[in-house]
RNA sequence: AGGCGCGUAGCUCAGUUGGUUAGAGCACCACCUUGACAUGGUGGGGGUCAGCAGUUCGAAUCUGCUCGUGCCUACCA
């Protein structure tokens, strides 16, 4: 093996090994256990999000795999129906082309080109990720088994009166010309003004003020609405107004939805152009008069002065045409929620449009109460809440999309605008007998996230009843992030109750949301994305600047985002492999809801990576060739240091389940790292030198070699889930040496090796105890070596005073460990003799002492010994206060109290002993 | 406005049903190239657990309030 760890040489080929061998397609085995990747979109690229869900799921696959269960993790992605369009018609428009000038089916030749070139690039970067994916069922939203899927669904919900069609306000896409869901607004507060406007009555009475964020829609103004009560306007309601610049006659009317407080206490109604006013012109039969063009410039209901302007400057000519006529009261400035699409980033206009709808409450019933009966799990718990909340109050999902690409609704229309829906054109002409009257059908397509809410059965091949859809169907559990639990895992729910009668998933497990080093979401825009495979491979700064720049939406960004990456990379990436970067994303996963990635930690779990690279070097060193006890004819034994080691292993074992078990990956991630660092390289590959180099018997050695390498083998399968890449390096190697292979094995894999099970019967109190003992009287000299200054190559000499009849006992049996480990060259056990002037550490109630003679300053060692009495005396008196709590001694349980009460005698006989010690010294 | 979350060492975070001397990694200081590993070893420093009040024999942990902070939902003419 090199001697230091370098993943690019390892993990390149063993992906290519494994996917060759087939050994990511589902294994057989009595319990099936599936995942369902979170498809991402085929043209896009894994960002750091995905990378860390998919660590946690390949994880979890691997686990369940190893443990026998008949695995499957469904791959695939999504159309992602507007960014991909976005994509393509932005590489018309270099062309000086738009898609309309293709037409429709030149323009989808197009989107699928860009798909086939595009689409590979995700799929590379989960193979790089080591994503143990069935490549073999690798399915696409738009493929003609998942279109199948979407179309059947549309024909049944239809059919049961489930989707209609309706004229309804909508959040209409200006830019994109498109209706959107209200999902896919983004509601921020920006700056604006609120204008005041002077309606004058037309009957020349008087007038009204009226205030408004939105000057030009006053144009499409069906009414003036009052409150009921509001003794200040009640001459006014049922009069008429002459709207200005229109001179249309609208009435006044009073409704309870206007607040008397807010504004001037008068509110014009524009019931095409905003959602209340939309509620309150059906609830009064106000006209709904449209305004806009879909580009949201003025139509032909405007005075011909406005019409064909654009909105905003169609704002700035009516603010001033009213400020001429003297009906501008005042402009306040005003902070206001204003909505954009998430895509276009454009302002949305509630805009009168046909659209399909899906009317939701049947279908939410049985998916809220999937959650409350316990069939569905949210972990963490909580998540509940929030879906509860939703689904309570859930709106009917606009399903329509004014886009080219994606699943063209299956509806057709006969010149009369009579449409008719079915699975095909066939179809719908032999059932309503249409005989050969001309058909079109629906321009529109669906929401993409009609087709991702079938995602879990239509990949497993629904509607046919396929054996795949019968074994992995419900699946186990949902990896995903909070920010889509609306957009995909409710409708999800409900979909997939309604047309399998199973929940999808049995868990969800919602995930935190990565965030940068300050916290910051990762944005493009922002500049600071992570591509996870600069991560692995390594990047310059120079090229990392050129990435992070280009192509942004707003070029003037650039200039801030190079500075601030110069900044934070100032040496660019270094390569830290797949495993550091995967054990990183394990070790942030937990309960959080942001989790702010720190590249530091990805170094410190390079190193980690490192440490079980020479550890093993140095086990294959000590063990390759020589006699590891696979013959279990010959005889064995175990060294206390042994059967600690194995001891301590089943318990790891035990945490590390438990852990993953709950989805604390975290948690699971610092038990393997503690024991691996802390147990198994710092204690017991020290512990096994003098083992091995003693002149102890072969028995023994045979022990250690065996343990060495048991050890070794089951970290390696233990830690295989998180860091797939280095596990199965080095198993390679250990497999044959531990008898978990044979050596006439030459296909083997640690994927599937079966995972570690603890083992009770190897647990070993005694064993644990004794090996704590031997760490305490090596530390205590190590201490004394550390803060007297001196040098760790220097052997001591070493005294055991005041020792029990045990401590004498496992200095008998343990002393070598003492003399190796500490850098002794002698240890003598005073029974009654004074020992000689000492640095003192206390080992319970015996004394460690090292002779001070030419090796330590009398005043240091004052120094170290009052700093440990202060520290005992401290606790002596916490002690005592607690103890002399009569209520504490009556109330508190029994064992509690004996505790306590253990503790203050050996503090008080420690500071004792260290006090005499102090006056010995100080006499000097 | 309503809901949810967070505030623990310089930084990033653990802390299971209240009982530890409040932990880890990184960073910091000192010493050390020792035959697995300097991507390392050994030792060390560092915290009024945001604040206040309460429940309790006992609170980082439970309750209430305050402050700070983040997110979500709704409304804002």
């Amino acid at each position: 093996m090199e001697k230091t760890y370098n993943p690019a040489a390892i993990e390149q080929s063993w992906y290519q090994t494994w996917e060759e061998r087939n050994y990511f397609a589902p294994q057989g085995g009595e319990s099936a256990y599936c995942i369902m990747i979170p498809p991402p979109n085929v043209t896009g690229s894994l960002h750091m999000g995905h990378a860390f869900q998919d660590t946690l799921m390949d994880t979890l696959i691997r686990y369940k795999r190893m443990q026998g269960h008949n695995t499957l993790w469904q791959v695939g992605t999504d159309h992602a129906g507007i960014a991909t369009q976005m994509v393509v018609e932005r590489q018309l428009l270099a062309e000086g082309l738009s898609r309309h000038d293709l037409g429709r089916e030149k323009f989808l030749d197009k989107v699928w080109e860009w798909k086939e070139e595009s689409g590979g690039t995700i799929t590379k970067q989960l193979r790089r990720m080591g994503a143990s994916v069935d490549w073999s069922r690798e399915r696409f939203t738009m493929d003609d088994g998942l279109s199948e899927a979407v179309q059947e669904v549309f024909v049944q919900l239809y059919e049961e009166g489930l989707i209609y069609r309706g004229k309804r306000l909508v959040n209409w896409d200006p830019k994109l010309h498109t209706a959107i869901s209200d999902l896919e607004v983004i509601s921020e507060e920006e700056n604006g003004f609120m204008w005041h406007i002077s309606y004058d009555l037309a009957d020349g009475s008087g007038s009204l003020v009226v205030a408004t964020t939105r000057p030009e829609t006053m144009l499409g103004d069906a009414a003036v609405a009052v409150h009921p009560d509001d003794e200040r306007f009640q001459s006014f309601i049922g009069k008429e107004i002459k709207l200005p610049l229109t001179g249309r006659l609208i009435p006044i009317i009073a409704d309870d939805y206007v607040d008397p407080e807010f504004g001037t206490g008068c509110v014009k109604i524009t019931p095409a152009h905003d959602f209340n006013d939309y509620d309150m012109g059906k609830r009064h039969n106000l006209p709904m008069i449209n305004i806009f063009t879909i580009d949201a410039n003025l139509n032909e209901n405007a005075p011909e002065k406005y019409q064909g302007m654009e909105r905003f400057d169609a704002r700035k000519q009516i603010v001033e045409d009213l400020s001429e006529q003297g009906l501008l009261v005042k402009i306040d400035d005003h902070k206001l929620k204003v909505p954009r699409g998430d895509r276009s980033g454009v302002i949305v206009e509630p805009f009168l449009t046909d659209q399909w709808y899906v009317a939701v409450e049947s279908l939410a019933k049985p998916a809220i109460e999937a959650v409350e009966n316990g069939d569905i799990e949210f972990v963490p718990k909580n998540w509940e809440n929030t879906y509860f909340s939703w689904m309570r109050d859930l709106q009917d999902w606009c399903i329509s999309r004014q886009l080219w690409w994606g699943h063209r609704i299956p509806a057709w229309y006969d010149e009369d605008g009579k449409f008719y829906v079915g699975r095909n054109e066939a179809e719908v002409r032999e059932k309503h007998q249409l005989g050969d009257k001309v058909l079109r059908q629906d321009d529109d397509v669906l929401d993409t996230w009609f087709s991702s809410a079938l995602w879990t059965f239509s990949t497993l091949g629904w509607p046919e009843k396929t054996d795949a859809l019968k074994t992995f169907h419900s699946t186990d559990v949902l990896v995903t992030g909070f920010d889509i639990i609306f957009f995909w895992v409710a409708r999800m729910i409900m979909m997939t109750l309604k047309f399998t009668g199973e929940v999808p998933f049995k868990k969800i497990y919602i995930t935190g949301l990565l965030r940068d080093n300050d916290g910051q979401k990762m944005s493009k825009s922002k500049g600071n994305v992570l591509d996870p495979l600069d991560l692995i491979n390594g990047i310059e700064l120079e090229p990392l600047i050129e990435k992070r720049t280009k192509s942004l939406m707003q070029p003037k960004m650039a200039k801030s985002i190079e500075k601030s990456t110069r900044k934070q990379f100032s040496d660019g990436i270094p390569a830290f492999g797949t495993d550091a970067l995967r054990f990183t994303f394990c070790s942030l996963a937990s309960t959080g809801r942001d989790i702010k990635f720190d590249l530091q930690r990805t170094e410190g779990y390079r190193n980690f990576c490192n440490k079980l690279w020479n550890a093993a070097r140095y086990v294959l060193m000590n063990t390759d060739g020589e006699d590891c006890g696979l013959n279990e004819q010959l005889p064995i034994e175990l060294s206390v240091a042994d059967r600690w080691i194995i001891s301590r292993l089943q318990k790891t074992e035990e945490t590390f389940i438990h852990a993953l078990e709950s989805f604390r990956f975290d948690l699971a991630a610092q038990s393997l790292y503690d024991f691996v660092w802390n147990e198994y390289c710092d204690w017991y590959l020290e512990l096994s030198k003098p083992a091995l180099n003693s002149d102890g018997s072969e028995a023994a050695k045979r022990g250690t070699r065996r343990t060495l390498v048991r050890v070794l083998e089951t970290i390696l399968r233990l830690s295989h889930p998180m860091m797939p890449f280095i596990t199965e390096e080095i198993w390679q190697r250990v497999a044959p040496l531990s008898g978990a292979t044979k050596e006439s094995d030459t296909e083997t894999t640690i994927m599937l090796q079966p995972f570690p099970q603890p083992d009770n019967s190897k647990k070993d109190e005694a064993a644990e105890q004794d090996i704590q003992w031997v760490k305490q009287v090596i530390i205590a000299v190590r201490n004394i070596r550390g803060e007297m200054d001196i040098a760790p190559g220097k052997k001591l000499p070493v005294y055991l005073h005041n020792g029990s009849d045990g401590d004498l006992k496992r200095l008998q049996q343990y002393e070598s460990y003492l003399i190796s480990l500490a850098r002794l060259n002698s240890i003598t056990w005073l029974a009654n003799e004074t020992p000689p002037l000492s640095a003192t550490q206390l080992v319970g109630n015996m004394e460690v002492l090292v002779p001070m003679a030419g090796l330590i300053d009398k005043d240091a060692e004052v120094q170290r010994l009052q700093k440990e009495i202060d520290k005992l005396d401290k606790e002596v008196r916490r002690l005592e206060g607690k103890l002399c709590n009569e209520k504490f001694i009556a109330k508190a349980p029994v064992n509690i109290v004996d505790k306590e009460k253990d503790k203050l005698a050996s503090a008080l006989s420690a500071k004792e002993k260290l006090i005499e010690q102090l006056a010995v010294i100080n006499e000097l």
